[in-house]
RNA sequence: GGUGGGGUAGCUCAGCUGGUUAGAGCGCAGGACUCAUAAUCCUGAGGUCGUGAGUUCAAGUCUCACUCUCACUACCA
């Protein structure tokens, strides 16, 4: 048994995320953790919301609300959506908390003292109408290279060239198209990450079981040369920046720490927060001068938070030369396309999180998403897919074969696992096929790979059907009760073992199929591995065991739903 | 522009450090079975592995060029 920390990204708080999002970080995060637990592990599972930064400032406004209240109303809808897909974080915090403040002005101030912060001036744009500073996206203009009138200040949309807003010419404001903007110049604080360079690599090179998207990712920012990076902005919502006495530092009246340096830190945070709430020790997990060694750390992101995590944070940690805890493994994932394109809110294209509840169990998600995780790249999210999968592996692989034999058991057997007979080579057969996928499957849990875990998983409630049809126990029953007996016996079982490696992707089918068959809670979890006692798997039920036969598991996905979706948030034609 | 990922059966994807007739699921065709959500099981068809060149006894797998596509490019997060 070994101590596992699992983080997913923050998902950020201006609405409820999108499938992708979901698919990214923080469902793939909750499979490995509910499947590290059912192995035994300890396992924390910690996650937040990101809930700093320009556009929670904005989105705010757009509600006509308070910041504060309009993150915590947020912070609340996307803990309930988690819950609903049944996203079993042990804790999910706040970036915003107090715990978060107070931990991010101290390592900042720790930076500060080892001469890895630096006060620098910028240029910013400015707009007045807006009364704030603007980020390079939100200021738009007509592009100095092409002439594209709508290009936006990092970027032009037109030609594709890299900008700088200030060189935009008729430069306006994106967030209210006030033309009255104007470059000002302001002060903010900047975290030396060129100084840690050689660190970071030398850390980055040794680490192992990274997935070349990770790595690949990381060193190219190395090799680019890593570029000072200012850690706080001119805004009002955020963490003020303070000097070792609480007070707020000269000249940063008006200034917060900007989100991706405060946000990270909110992991650490976020246990502290679970600690205090459980009456858990933070510390072990966090500190490798309390037992943080021991633990096996692992991150789950998109790959756009690659850079943050393999370097930005790494650089605070590193830098703060306390003994707080690296990342062990970072588990990087592409993106879910919606049919090969972007997800678009404002063109009805993509599903949320909430929405999505509203069509399907969470399950269904669950799988399909898993099923097609985008590992090793982007992954096109169909409606044709997912009603495949959906139909296909949940409703006719599992849901029926979990239908047939308790159907079968009711109807002859009096609803009681029969005993009787002797195994033959039907027997024989899905034993052998059991001792090599189940250990197989573990493998595939612990590298990470969870498409493979998946097939794999697929691939053992397949052989369940091949075993029905060799064992053929309503053949047997006209001439032999006995020979009949042991393949509802050993049918039976198998759907408790089904039920066993379902829980971490569909634990409330899972729990269902548990239910009917009568698992006791502490006969679920995994106590197998690589040595693998087969024979004892499939007759762990207790004969005379009442079975019930579960109503309809998973329901199917008629073409018809397919349409009204598509009608409901696009598809193929956007 | 720079960098990274990807381009493998109709579709979605596996193919590790190069090595027997290139794999899976779905879809399709045929057959079997009848316990079951018209489910399941078996068999089969289907690919000159983006293009061109190179290295090698041997390349989907390595090198180079080209091409298409997606992403990232540090003040969106």
């Amino acid at each position: 048994m070994s101590k596992i920390l699992i983080t997913s990204a923050l998902p950020y708080i201006n609405g409820v995320k999108h499938l992708g999002n979901l698919a990214g970080s923080m469902l793939p995060a909750d499979i490995y953790a509910r499947a590290m637990r059912l192995m035994g592990h300890e396992v924390l599972y910690i996650c937040a919301t990101d809930e700093h930064g320009t556009p929670a400032e904005l989105a705010a406004q757009a509600e006509g609300m308070e910041v504060a209240a309009y993150c915590e109303a947020m912070h609340e809808a996307q803990k309930q959506a988690g819950a609903q897909f049944k996203l079993s974080y042990d804790y999910f915090g706040r970036s915003s908390a107090k715990s978060n403040h107070a931990l991010t002005q101290a390592f900042a101030q720790q930076l500060e003292a080892r001469g890895l912060i630096e006060e620098r001036v910028s240029r910013q744009v400015y707009s007045n109408a807006d009364g704030r500073f603007l980020p390079d996206r939100y200021v738009e203009g007509t592009c100095p290279s092409c002439g594209y009138e709508g290009a936006r200040g990092d970027q032009c949309d037109g030609c594709g060239k890299l900008l700088d807003p200030v060189d935009l010419i008729d430069p306006y404001s994106a967030v209210s198209g006030s033309k009255d903007v104007e470059i000002r110049e302001t002060n903010h604080l900047y975290l030396r990450q060129s100084a840690l360079s050689d660190d970071l690599r030398k850390w980055v090179n040794a680490a192992k079981g990274w997935p070349p998207l990770a790595t690949s990712i990381a060193l190219k920012w190395l090799d680019e040369g890593l570029r000072d990076r200012a850690i706080t902005r001119d805004l009002k919502w955020g963490i003020p920046v303070t000097n070792e006495d609480g007070s707020v530092r000269k000249g940063f009246e008006g200034k917060v720490f900007y989100v991706w340096f405060d946000a990270p830190i909110e992991y650490i945070a976020a246990t502290q927060d679970w600690a205090a709430e459980t009456g858990g020790d933070w510390a072990p997990w966090w500190r490798t001068d309390k037992g943080a060694d021991e633990v096996q750390y692992v991150q789950f992101m998109g790959k756009d938070n690659v850079a943050f995590h393999a370097l930005s944070f790494p650089t605070t940690i590193i830098g703060s030369g306390e003994p707080w805890k690296l990342v062990d493994q970072l588990k990087a994932f592409n993106w879910v396309t919606w049919y090969g394109g972007k997800f678009s809110t404002s063109q009805k294209r993509g599903v949320f999180m909430d929405q999505a509840l509203d069509i399907a169990p969470s399950d269904y998600w669950r799988w399909h998403l898993t099923a097609n995780a985008p590992e090793g790249s982007d992954a096109a999210f169909t409606w044709e897919e997912f009603q495949s999968s959906v139909n296909s592996d949940l409703a006719n692989v599992l849901g029926n074969f979990v239908n047939r034999i308790t159907k079968y058991c009711a109807g002859k057997f009096d609803g009681k696992l029969p005993a009787g007979g002797t195994p033959g080579e039907a027997e024989a057969w899905i034993e052998a096929e059991l001792a090599t996928r189940i250990p197989q499957l573990i493998k595939c849990y612990e590298a990470r790979e969870f498409r493979k875990a998946m097939t794999e998983t697929r691939a053992i409630w397949a052989a369940g059907n091949e075993y029905l049809t060799q064992a053929a126990p309503w053949t047997h029953y006209k001439t032999d009760v006995d020979q009949a007996a042991i393949g509802v016996r050993y049918g039976l079982n198998l759907v408790a073992l089904f039920g066993i490696i379902a829980q971490p992707v569909i634990p409330d089918a899972a729990a269902k199929i548990l239910d009917a068959i009568g698992v006791p809670e502490d006969k679920r979890s995994w106590n197998f591995g690589e040595t693998t006692d087969v024979k004892a798997l499939l007759s762990a039920l207790p004969e005379g065991q009442a079975i019930a036969a579960p109503d309809v598991l998973f329901s199917k996905i008629e073409d018809t739903d397919i349409e009204a979706w598509t009608e409901r948030f696009g598809g193929a034609e956007g």
